[in-house]
RNA sequence: GGUUCCGUAGCUCAGCUGGAUAGAGCAUCAGAUUUCUAAUCUGACGGUCGCGCGUUCGAAUCGCGCCGGGAUCACCA
């Protein structure tokens, strides 16, 4: 149990005996203390003067003054209608010696529930753009995180790999690309298909330019430029089945899937499920026709399936074509009963760009209608787009900052600022490559999860990402800084202080919140909390070793003490930056 | 227009299930290195929490109305 839940049934056992009146921990609030005042926790009193019928002060007096005798509270204080309690050192010191047996693998025990967390989920017609990785750390951490917190996590990646755009990029490469491959232009093959991506989009520019100048509406050009003609024959071709276009599908889905591993590979991001729409978009089909049987949709004149949404405020809402070719929305009632079938979790995450906001409330929507017993459990984790200073990052358009380049110039900057500084020396070649990509991943991914996932968030190229300060590295130096005083310490000595001075009591303080910071941000799907966490804890570490001696420590038990929670202050980093995905160097 | 998200220091962001004098980082300025890693630490400067009304002991936080910005409202995915 947390300290803080602890000291709430504390609470509610001091007003039964205080006042002989029955509340529930619920009923009581507790905050942490200001600075300016003495003590670790607040309860505020307030909440209770209309339970309990007395003034603020009153109920603070004698409830403090019962729960004193408690071995867990030191010492109290009030401050108008603020309660504010000291927790015992020998309390502090006890929570310290458990911490000890702290299993970091899952910092909240196994509870036998799964979660499946769908992201990434890439289109094969262009490589990956800054954008995305927010995407894929989102889903990254948000599973650690689960991992974490006692779930079994199913990481899930469903590649769109089929629909119009891939053939805007399979044309172009046709008609412009005189038989280039990876091979032979020696580019990465998501890369080679994105360049057609675009080429595609540029030439189908001028098309329309040309239309709309002998006099047709901008939706008409749209409509009847040659190419867009084409890949749409192309689509139906594909969909016919036919050998040609197929071949070409796959060959170029494969320079893809090849350029795609080698940058899940570089970020450190692997998948216990890939699916791929090209299998799964025609399943939903007969959960139409069930939901049809079903009374939930209901067909029209030309044979088009709908939903009525109307009573959720929504509108109706097409699940299938009059042609019985399946839509989004199909494939994804489709996806979802596959998943299901092949996972049975509790809980189903969809990382997707809150530009999709609507699309997954109707998707979970139907799914609640149709009854599915893992409707309930769908949650969308929506997060705002990555803007460049002058707007959206665009494939089609070139405007895109790209994944791997960004990657490369993080590792760079790494190395730059590693060597500038001087520590290099005592590596060896490759633990400095591993070291570059430890910091440089770390800086990148720290600066992608720091910020709430919901809001969109803006990227400055021209700046680079920093080192310094509310960053990945500030918190890998921290870890790096106890590794080395850890080392140097060798075995810790089992005598300990009676005592604790302000600094040691507030790094255990803090170090005693990171499970409930766990559970918050699984609960919140906000790896952001544990950014803040992490760099508030390696902050006050930081502090703590400008201001106090560990290895030259007044007494042994002063120098076992401090070693502890240097100790356990270096494993929760740790595991504060894993469940991030990012890496705890020894030295840096 | 409907729905929805956002608006906090020069910049990037915390805080939002109501609590005490609203916090960090960057930037700027001033300091700290014979001592466990200075990618660090200490301090200063910096705010009508978009605006207004309401709810109450108490509002950045909750409600309503404005203003400003984004997303979405496809037989695209």
């Amino acid at each position: 149990m947390s300290l803080i839940q602890t000291i709430k049934e504390i609470a509610v056992q001091s007003v039964k005996i205080a006042f002989d009146h029955e509340v529930t921990s619920q009923d009581i609030s507790v905050n942490d203390t200001k600075a300016e005042f003495e003590g670790e926790y607040t309860i505020v009193t307030f909440g209770l003067t209309k339970i309990l019928r007395k003034k603020p002060e009153e109920i603070a007096e004698a409830l403090g003054a019962e729960m004193k005798n408690n071995s867990l509270i030191a010492d109290y204080n009030i401050i108008k209608g603020f309660l504010n309690l000291s927790i015992s050192d020998a309390s502090y010191l006890d929570y310290l010696k458990k911490s000890l047996h702290q299993d970091w693998n899952s910092i909240i025990p196994k509870q036998g529930k799964k979660i499946m967390v769908e992201f990434s989920s890439p289109n094969t017609n262009k490589p990956l753009h800054f954008g995305h990785l927010r995407n894929n750390f989102l889903g990254d951490a948000v599973s650690r995180i689960y991992e974490a917190a006692g779930y079994n996590v199913c990481k899930a990646n469903l590649i769109n790999d089929r629909g119009i755009h891939i053939c805007k990029s399979m044309l172009a490469w046709q008609k412009f690309g005189e038989g280039a491959t990876p091979e032979s232009t020696g580019t990465k093959g998501d890369h080679l298909v994105g360049e057609y991506y675009v080429k595609f989009n540029n030439e189908y520019k001028k098309e329309i330019a040309i239309l709309t100048e002998q006099g047709k509406t901008e939706k008409e050009a749209e409509r009847e430029a040659p190419l867009f003609l084409e890949a749409q024959e192309m689509l139906r071709k594909w969909e016919a089945g036919d050998k040609e276009v197929v071949g070409l599908w796959e060959t170029m889905n494969q320079w893809v899937y090849d350029g795609f591993d080698k940058t899940y590979e570089s970020l450190g991001i692997t998948f216990d499920r890939v699916y791929h729409e090209s299998k799964t978009y025609l399943l939903g089909k007969a959960q139409v026709d069930a939901g049809l049987a079903k009374g939930v949709f209901f067909k029209k004149e030309d044979g088009s399936v709908w939903i009525n949404l109307e009573a959720d405020g929504l509108d109706e809402k097409l699940v299938l074509r009059a042609d019985g070719t399946s839509v989004y929305i199909t494939q994804d009632i489709g996806t979802a009963e596959l998943k299901f079938e092949d996972e049975a979790m509790q809980r189903s995450v969809y990382v997707i760009g809150d530009e999709q906001n609507y699309h997954m409330k109707v998707l979970k929507l139907i799914l609640e209608k149709l009854e599915k017993p893992y409707a309930p459990g769908v949650h969308h984790l929506s997060y705002g787009m990555v803007e460049l200073p002058h707007g959206k990052m665009k494939s089609r358009e070139g405007t895109a900052v790209d994944a791997d380049d960004m990657i490369a110039e993080m590792l760079q900057i790494a190395q730059d600022n590693t060597e500038a500084l001087g520590k290099v020396d005592g590596f060896t070649e490759a633990a400095l490559s591993e070291l570059y990509n430890t910091i440089g991943l770390g800086a990148l991914k720290f600066y992608l999860l720091r910020v709430d996932p919901k809001k969109k968030m803006i990227f400055n190229p021209e700046e680079s990402i920093d080192f310094q300060g509310f960053t990945g590295p500030f918190v890998q130096y921290t870890h790096a800084r106890l590794s080395s005083i850890l080392r140097k310490a060798g075995d810790i000595g089992t005598t300990m202080s009676e005592t604790i001075n302000a600094d040691e009591k507030s790094l255990i303080y803090q170090l005693e919140k990171f499970a409930t910071v766990i559970e918050q941000a699984a609960e919140e799907y906000n790896p952001s909390l544990i950014c803040n966490y992490i760099f508030n804890l390696a902050k006050n570490m930081n502090s703590f070793l400008a201001n106090n001696q560990i290895l030259n420590a007044d007494s042994d038990a002063e120098k076992n003490t401090r070693l502890y929670i240097a100790q356990h202050t270096k494993n929760t980093i740790a595991k504060g930056l894993n469940v991030l995905g990012i890496s705890a160097p020894e030295r840096m």
